[in-house]
DNA sequence: TTAATAAATGCAATTTAGTTGCATAAACTA
DNA sequence: TAGTTTATGCAACTAAATTGCATTTATTAA
């Protein structure tokens, strides 16, 4: 994605743009995966620790990231597509995990599927992290 | 559960019986959702706060416990069935996320969906989690 | 029952992850 | 171009998790 399209997205969401803004969304288009605020942090080294994580949660903020469930106890993101606004994250794409290099993606494949949960349970979405092996290292 | 039952699961695991590991263990089966450590430590008081980090890693290096994928950022754990092992986890049932009190509870319901990767994608397991309204809030 | 052994615990300290405050720099608009 | 607002860097802080060490405790063999 060229630098023009990255500044569209910004001013799409009404953020400013900035290097670093930049740098952090040219960084997850180019990894298609899960980041931490560490990934940002080795990778993007010219920018200070507490503007990573405050550039994360603006883009959370504001409809460009969301955040991917995980086990580890930290936080990971991953790049939204078209269908999220600030205050409601729609997310309806299947995760997968490799469980070889730890990485992990946002797939095309939506989450098709009916769930069956207890009488009382009201169901207002449904997640779905898969985990195997990537291409990359099959 | 019986504390005879509670000591049973603890040797069956390997793992010595202690006064802070039947606390932390019947807490789990008492709350039947998923816990984190400050969820422990504001309950049982009389334990130091390593202690009861050590405890949930014990336990989860043992198959007693077993995470649970959260966005927030800080590790959750809920109880496993019997079909863990120490080096191999396996879980396949729905946890259900209640959007208004927050707590994240392992369903009875298994995931018996197929779901389609694209091609290279190998899968080895599926997590699903739901989100909604649980019978407590509704 | 006792002694030895290894694991569990508590306390202090440290590391990692994330947030806040403030001054300055930078983006943006009139 | 000037004013305004937002973004950034630095320092400091809080929250979550881990490590080190000495002591205590559970367990087992004799």
């Amino acid at each position: 994605m060229s630098q023009e399209n990255i500044k569209g997205i910004l001013k799409t969401h009404q953020l400013r743009i900035t290097d670093c803004r930049m740098d952090v969304m040219q960084f997850f288009l180019d990894e298609k995966s899960a980041l931490s605020q560490s990934d940002l942090e080795n990778q993007l080294t010219k920018y200070d620790r507490v503007t990573l994580y405050r550039t994360l949660n603006s883009f959370l903020d504001s409809g460009i990231l969301h955040r991917i469930p995980n086990e580890t106890g930290t936080a990971t993101y991953g790049m939204c597509h078209d269908t999220c606004t600030p205050d409601h994250h729609e997310h309806n794409h299947v995760h997968f995990k490799c469980n070889k290099c730890g990485q992990i993606e946002c797939l095309e494949e939506k989450v098709a599927h009916q769930v069956s949960v207890p009488f009382g349970y009201k169901v207002d979405g449904i997640n779905m992290i898969v985990d195997g092996i990537c291409p990359k290292c099959a």
